[in-house]
DNA sequence: CTTCAGATGCTCT
DNA sequence: GAGCATCTGAAGA
């Protein structure tokens, strides 16, 4: 598992070097992994996009207040939920938005959470925008609520940089770095100027 | 491939 | 009451 201090950074640093790592999720005995493969970044202190901004402090923004790598799970429209991971210090408001991950252990569960049925029953279509959206990546790795706040170092939700390192089988040689593509955030039109930063990444 | 409407409930004003 | 860090299926090009 990443140290804490992996997130007790530049929030846009963490961003782009959480990409390619892996997410695990456990409940119910059952283990779930997923490579990071988009991520937004989003800074209270003088992001308008983020809903911390300028230090907005609320029940809601709560955990964006928490020490680094404290989960922030919201619900958004009604029915998806969107899962961040918390950046820098304690007391700056400024997470990591998970936008998108690609399965790599427990597939069938994972299709049967977004789904409803096994892995070898997904569609073309289904197979091609398996988990690249935030509220897709919450439901194949069945993350809601409950997770909000959750602290760092729960089993729950961790983040490592192989899967080697929980026992799993990983690829090969994953090779060098991925190539990461830069580009505006999604869906943050409401901030103006600020919904120009290109502080969206994915590989 | 693209656009588009509708679903749905919580949070803050 | 307004607005929201979204997703889906249907319809058209």
């Amino acid at each position: 598992m990443l140290p804490q201090s992996f997130f007790e950074r530049d929030t846009v640093t963490v961003a782009r070097e959480l990409l390619g790592k892996y997410l695990i999720r456990r409940y119910d005995g059952l283990v779930l992994a997923a490579r990071v493969t988009e991520t937004e970044a989003y800074i209270g202190r003088m992001d308008r996009a983020c809903h911390a901004y300028h230090y907005r402090r609320t029940k809601r923004t709560e955990p964006l207040f928490a020490p680094p790598g404290t989960a922030y799970v919201y619900l958004i429209y009604g029915m998806y939920h969107c899962l961040n991971l918390v950046t820098e210090e304690e007391g700056e408001p400024a997470a990591v938005l998970i936008r998108g991950v690609e399965p790599r252990c427990g597939l069938d569960i994972i299709a049967e959470n977004r789904f409803h049925c096994k892995a070898e029953e997904l569609s073309p279509r289904q197979k091609k925008h398996f988990l690249d959206g935030p509220g897709k990546v919450c439901a194949g790795l069945n993350i809601d609520r409950r997770l909000n706040a959750l602290p760092w170092g729960s089993p729950e939700l961790e983040v490592c940089a192989s899967l080697a390192e929980i026992g799993l089988d990983g690829p090969p040689g994953d090779g060098g770095p991925p190539a990461i593509h830069t580009g505006p955030r999604i869906g943050v039109d409401y901030a103006g100027e600020d919904a120009l930063l290109p502080w969206r990444f994915w590989i």
